[in-house]
RNA sequence: CGCGGGAUGGAGCAGUCUGGAAGCUCGUCGGGCUCAUAACCCGAAGGUCGUUGGUUCAAAUCCAACUCCCGCAA
């Protein structure tokens, strides 16, 4: 079976690992290799890293709807495509003998769209999963060939859920191409009704907002932990804030208001309570826990009653 | 040359403007108190103040260059 592999970030690294140690990959296609960082260097996707290591030939087009001969040229068996980033041309989907299917992070059809693991963990959600399906024009509304569900934990992050179902995609994706091959598939059609969407999350999404509920908070913090991570302002400074926990205090004041100081943290007030932050990065420091960035201040009092906004 | 902040014992900070004995809150180690403790009391160790050069009787502090880290923007 030769297969065509594409996909970009760590996330789609297992897969591909996964599938070149029990097919054959004939090509890895990634997206174009970006500047990155205040010194604009030059960096290769995840995915690309792996392909030179193992010396698979790498394709990166920067629009692949104009630009896909290549591929073609490599007469793939199957497509599989995992985080990749560009909408894939109709010509390429159907080119293969056993099309084009894909590893998405959600229990479709919730979740379509690029950021499935964050906003799972957002929304306050007590499941998710690995779809695997056949890729259509549109977003992640193909017909769905294969599904398993794990439990999201209240300790779960980003990083923790994102390593636990790249693990799992890894594992299905071998579990599956058999079955493809040998025909003993049964596609499923989407519900569109009952569809949401996990976009790429913007500097909006990223902004702490402490009218929600602690748990809301809470989940916002994890959910973005610990890329690209949530944030919130004090005194005309960004703080990001990388973790926390949820108090049993109902203190009065403002929402965002210091309302207390912990050993280990400081409370926030927010619609039903209280949030503690328990780990921070100030604006041109260091990511540090909130007891350390404690240590350093005189007078902890002053703190209380100011506002994060 | 995109804009800005920063580098001081193991951690987080103050001190830099106005040059002149290394400070604070923790942590670590030892001792004490206690039924006990992450609590409290006493004591100790630990720093070429990012690097290099310059000014000066004297530099963490002033000047120059460099390295690394971080926020924003891309």
């Amino acid at each position: 079976m030769r297969i065509v592999y594409m996909g970009t970030p760590e996330f789609a690294v297992g897969p591909l690992k996964k599938l070149d140690d029990n097919y054959e990959v004939v090509l890895v296609v990634t997206q174009p290799d970006k500047e990155v960082g205040r010194k604009k260097e030059i960096k290769f996707s995840p995915v690309k890293e792996y392909a030179l290591e193992k010396g698979i030939p790498v394709f990166q087009p920067d629009k692949i709807r104009n630009d896909y001969e290549e591929i073609l040229s490599y007469n793939p068996d199957v497509i599989v495509t995992c985080a990749y980033g560009q909408i894939i041309p109709k010509e390429l989907l159907e080119f293969p003998k056993y099309k084009c299917i894909n590893i998405h992070a959600s229990l479709l059809p919730k979740l379509r769209g690029g950021a499935p693991i964050h906003w799972s963990i957002i929304n306050g959600d007590s499941k998710t999963g690995i779809t695997i399906m056949y890729m259509n024009e549109k977003m992640d509304e193909g017909d769905i060939l294969y599904q398993k569900e794990i439990d999201i934990l209240d300790s779960d992050n980003v990083e923790t859920l994102h390593d636990k179902l790249s693990e799992l995609g890894s594992n299905m994706i071998i579990e599956f191409l058999p079955k493809l091959e040998s025909g003993d598939i049964n596609p499923i059609k989407q519900n569109n009704e009952e569809a949401t969407y996990g976009y790429n999350v913007s500097r909006e999404d990223e902004h702490l907002d402490f009218n929600k509920t602690s748990k809301e908070v809470f989940n916002k913090i994890r959910g973005l932990n610990p890329w690209p991570v949530a944030y919130t302002s004090l005194d005309g400074k960004v703080f990001k804030v990388y973790n926390s926990r949820i108090s049993d205090s109902k203190p009065d004041g403002t929402n965002g208001e210091i309302t207390n100081i912990y050993p280990d943290g400081i409370g926030i007030k927010t619609s039903d309570g209280e949030i503690i932050i328990t780990e921070i990065k100030e604006e041109g420091k260091n990511r540090i826990q909130v007891k350390d960035y404690l240590n350093g201040i005189h007078d902890k009092d002053s703190l209380k009653h100011k506002i994060f906004s």
